[in-house]
DNA sequence: AGCTCTTATGAATCATTGA
DNA sequence: GTCAATGATTCATAAGAGC
């Protein structure tokens, strides 16, 4: 059985990295610590210090990145003062500077965010994606996130209990659904830089994560099989879970020991699934994505 | 029958606007040339040089703007080089240094933008509406652009949760039977700040419009009937149209006399269709805006 | 299997009070 | 006076239980 990797770290990613060598990683994808929020975790970042935080480890980035990687960072600012911060767009001219393109701005629209009503101001329901890259040829594997177009489409995949139209996309692939391949294989369209998900809940383990979609859908834009992924600010260990399941190699570093054991036992169920799977079905399991989905049903 | 103003001007706005006195507007909604685009009109602004011409005109923005009132910026920074422009950054820093409060920034989330492909970009699919502000108290009607609530909220309501006391319990004290009374009989949710409308079709006259359902709802967000409303790079009349339909006066200003005349064209329409319903009612119509949506569905 | 109903909770924001 | 903690407000999803 070919082996994938997924190394967890503990540490400061900027010191972590350090023991990585150059153009190692296809795809960093992360939600860094927003200013002011995971205060206990990170040491509360102010605002105004953010991007000085941040330049030193975007360095590293760039360094372990190959030249056809690509960078995705999950960010949103807050508001404060009646105001949005401008920390975020400080943050994209600095990358800039530091030598990074900014290729490409995605809007992940969450579908249930938080509630709430204030005086002049509306729910927020939308965080960025800044998309960065070293140089203008990067890999992007368009055909792997197409999407099925058409209203019947989207009220039949509604009704299977998942708004998730790309998981969707990949359980046909994977032979499950054979009945609406047919209408999958004729109208599938490429997707828009609009990305709609929902944000998970009931989620006990841990407080603040993306959903495991938002990771999965760059991984597969930007990554084939076998191919190295990275997120610096792990947290409770999503993207590494999630390129494991997609037989992508991945390193996950958190700085905090509690999150760091959260992944690490994340990864040894998602092994021992695997083995059980292997073994039930007596052979070699490329596909290790269309376990996941099976579960999930 | 109560007079509503219209009033369509030709030339530069930065010009123009001088003869405006302070604090005249409610709103300013614009959508101003891009940089790059309608070369002609403006002297072919180059990216670079965005943000230098834009300020002396934001600057009487700023002073014709009522100090509860809003400015609503859409743009969008077009890809060149295989990156995004930064202008519409170094914009919004830049306004803030003038005086400008960045209060928020809602996504337009185009339903069908066209449809293309890219080697290395998906289709674009939203713009940014950005909202700025003279003060944190300013003028805002959220209950005029209310939605309905989605279907959960019916077998929500028919008998509360446990969880639902325990967190009024421990939250609100003795709020519960209170905030019972603001859920029960709602069929109405507060908006987010994602605005999801279809872009309008068959508008072949010019380029770069947004649909009338864009200004319509910051008009209706922002602005009562007989308010003031403005929109500098006016195009090919939209604001004003709508403005006049939703009983706000209106001012319109255009450099180019090819728009300049189709606006007022527009305009004279409008007169007519309201003088022939008024006339087929046999009464006065303050409400406007009711004929538009009779008229849509 | 496929519904309906129940329940938990999520990178929220602002005003006010307390240190 | 600056900064931190608390209270009030409120929508949409998915998992799970029940039939």
């Amino acid at each position: 059985m070919r082996e994938i990797k997924a190394d967890i770290r503990l540490g400061d990613c900027v010191e972590v990295l350090r023991s990585f060598a150059d153009n190692t990683f296809d795809l960093i994808v992360t939600s860094p610590p927003y200013a002011d929020s995971r205060s206990k975790t990170y040491g509360g970042i102010k605002p105004d210090d953010y991007v000085a935080w941040f330049l030193p480890r975007s360095s590293e980035f760039l360094r372990v990145l190959k030249p056809t990687g690509t960078f995705i960072l999950n960010i949103k600012e807050k508001a404060a003062n009646g105001e949005r911060h401008t920390y975020v767009l400080d943050l994209i001219l600095s990358l800039r500077k530091q030598g990074w393109l900014w290729t490409e701005e995605f809007i992940w629209h969450k579908k249930n965010c938080y509630p709430g009503k204030w005086p002049n101001r509306f729910r927020d329901a939308w965080e960025r994606c800044l998309q960065f890259n070293k140089s203008k040829k990067f890999k992007m594997l368009q055909d792997a996130v197409r999407v099925p177009m058409g209203e019947w489409a989207q009220t039949r995949l509604k009704s299977l209990g998942k708004n998730d139209v790309i998981r969707f996309n990949s359980q046909a692939g994977s032979g499950f659904g054979k009945n609406i391949a047919n209408w999958l294989n004729r109208d599938l369209a490429y997707p828009t830089n609009v990305i709609h998900l929902a944000t998970e809940t009931g989620n006990k383990n841990h407080s603040a994560t993306f959903p495991k979609s938002l990771p999965e859908w760059f991984i597969k834009l930007f990554t084939q099989e076998d191919d190295w992924v990275l997120d610096p600010f792990l947290g409770s260990g999503t993207t590494c879970e999630v390129a494991q399941e997609m037989g992508r190699n991945s390193v996950g570093i958190d700085i905090m020991a509690e999150y760091y054991h959260m992944s690490k036992s994340k990864i040894k169920e998602v092994d021992r699934f695997l083995l059980e799977e292997s073994a039930s079905y007596g052979k070699h399991n490329r596909k290790r994505n269309s376990h996941v989905h099976r579960k999930k049903h």
